[in-house]
DNA sequence: CTGAAAGCGCTTACAG
DNA sequence: CTGAAAGCGCTTACAG
């Protein structure tokens, strides 16, 4: 038991820490307004419009008074008033990200990977979450999103009722990612329809003949696209009659929904021998249920997933997957978005379909 | 075969979904401006403002009066801007929720819970990402979140650095979840020790006597609190010898963080018969490397997690863990910022400490 | 190279 | 009950 508690580097690494104190001196300014470009053209001895110009860098301003503004700047901590700013100049610097959702782990990936490229570019990000509300996600787009921010990007928010209408006849550069592909509006999106396909054929190609899908939302569009993707590989390859979609209860991607759909596929024998479903949380809450009864993945029941989330890595088996270029996808929004914002392109043209990848890992196998 | 391909509700719903058509009309106005108070104040033959009285419901203005502005108003579809109104009255009417990384199941759940009382409330939220990047969360606060919003709440996100001082000298109204618990600032956050206390007193009760702790982000003071509670409890057991933390290699306290710490653990034996981790997700991932070399839970070692999120009872076996009360977190949260906004609390004393739970579900056993 | 003027869209006293 | 005036903190022409 001597060498059990040995400290090892981690160990020492944490006692440090323990040890460290976070206190921290008050502020050196206790004003209780921020100054002002007023303020900063009196002490500099000089007028509003010099200080604008040296603080934006436009117009032409003596190095001398450069400096002296530069420096009552700095001394009394000056930053301009975006507010003001944005009132004379109709923009605020900012792009706002909506998402449908932002607990769900794919969307808020998506949405944290734009915020990397913006940061990365220089501009600065907020970010709006619907809940899964339509009238949410009305609101923040009328009252917020339009005023507050000088391009938009919509993740997967997109799809019912009336919001896209709206879209369109906003003037906001917006693009849309992972939304119902419209003609009109710049898009990322993926390729769902080939996806599911993909996740279909692997399964076909292990010699699996009874596949059923547990589809997400039906309401969103990728949802039907992954029906449709799955019913397409059936077709192709004979096995349309053995089609069994299984929808879920409800509009949350989660656990709990591919756990219930599953539930109600064992209910409703005969048990196909494969089952694709269309997100890697469904999937993970399925296979519980079928651990629940006894039968074992991949053993008794293949399952292929669709998003390549953490999680499916580290489930046991590994989940086989769908991978979405999140990444990518990030990338592609942000750059259609600049290029709207500069002019340089036709939302009409716009419409980027990236590719999804197969993984293949332990939840699948090859039966007789 | 012929039985399987039964259409059941769902199915049929899913068909009903694709065949449906989200067209939409384009818009009614095809104004490239959103109309202003001016033009409305025009079109009703009033001036600006009684529009703005009508607007916001202030002064005294003649039923008619009130009447014909409202029409118009709804007419062109008028929505006061924000900024403008912002400039004169120096409140947004918004508040923010900084997140110390948006992608974090735990988190992204606390600011969407918040949001949910925000909303109920009447308020409207922004959200900041700082995705662990100090100087981001640092730009964050002094350009957007002092400037935009009326009050902040900042999930996590303070504890290293340099940003505390600041928080303390801002005048914006702040409250802190789960941060550095601070006498000067508001916060709520739970009560980390204890939680840490009662995973590992479990494992003890169990009959477990090597315990080892594979902990969360050192540089923050929550992950410094649970190995407090781990510490105390191995002490008060008469076990303080047997004690044995392992800090992960990096700060998300992700899969594979958790991972990577178990395959350390398992590289220098002894084994401990139990481990209490500082996350569920982290958890999963340590059960990963369990697994991957025929070790299994709970059979040949026990598993507490922290945090209770989705994924831990779908794991398998169900992941016991310590519950955070996040709704009741968010709720206090909230309330206390409104508080705070109408003056009617000093933060000096508002200070919130809530209790968390032990779930006992799959992940560990008695031992003899 | 620098400053006086005008205005972004609102709201808040204040007259009438 | 309603409107003219002033101003929130900036920036953009435009003089000098």
């Amino acid at each position: 038991m001597s060498g059990f508690a040995l400290v090892d580097i981690h160990e020492r690494k944490c006692y440090d820490w323990l040890n460290v104190q976070l206190e921290g001196r008050a502020g050196d300014l206790l004003s209780s307004k921020p100054p002002t470009m007023r303020e900063v053209a009196d002490l500099a001895g000089v007028s509003v419009q010099t200080v604008s110009h040296v603080v934006n860098e436009t117009g032409s301003i003596a190095a001398a008074t450069r400096e002296r503004v530069a420096q009552i700047i700095e001394r009394v901590n000056y930053r301009p008033n975006l507010i003001a700013r944005s009132m004379r100049t109709r923009e605020t610097g900012l792009i706002g990200i909506l998402v449908l959702d932002i607990t769900s782990p794919v969307l808020s990936l998506i949405a944290s990977e734009v915020e990397g490229v913006a940061y990365a570019r220089g501009h600065k990000v907020l970010l709006y979450d619907a809940r899964h509300d339509a009238r949410l996600l009305r609101e923040l787009l009328e009252q917020f999103a339009e005023q507050l921010v000088d391009g938009l990007i919509v993740v997967n928010a997109i799809d019912r009722g009336s919001t896209l209408p709206w879209l369109k006849a906003s003037t906001i550069p917006t693009v849309l990612v992972d939304c119902l592909p419209n003609p009109t509006l710049a898009s990322v999106a993926m390729d769902n329809e080939r996806g599911a396909y993909l996740a279909t054929e692997h399964l076909i190609e292990l010699g699996h003949g009874r596949i059923a899908h547990i589809s997400g939302d039906l309401t969103l569009e990728v949802a039907r696209q992954r029906v449709l993707g799955y019913r397409r590989a059936l077709t192709d390859h004979g096995l349309q009659a053995n089609e069994r979609v299984i929808s879920p209860d409800s509009d949350r991607w989660d656990y709990r929904s591919g756990y219930v759909a599953m539930q109600e596929l064992l209910a409703r024998p005969p048990m196909p021998s494969a089952v694709f479903i269309a997100a890697d949380q469904m999937a993970i809450g399925a296979q519980h249920a079928l651990v629940e009864v006894g039968l074992k993945v991949p053993d008794d029941v293949s399952l292929v997933g669709f998003d390549d989330i953490d999680a499916a890595s580290y489930a046991w088996p590994p989940l086989t997957t769908i991978r979405q270029p999140l990444t990518e996808i990030a990338a592609r929004a942000f750059d259609l978005l600049s290029e709207l914002l500069s002019g340089t392109v036709d939302p009409v043209k716009a419409q980027i379909t990236l590719q999804p990848e197969l993984v293949v890992r332990g939840s699948t196998r090859r039966i007789s």
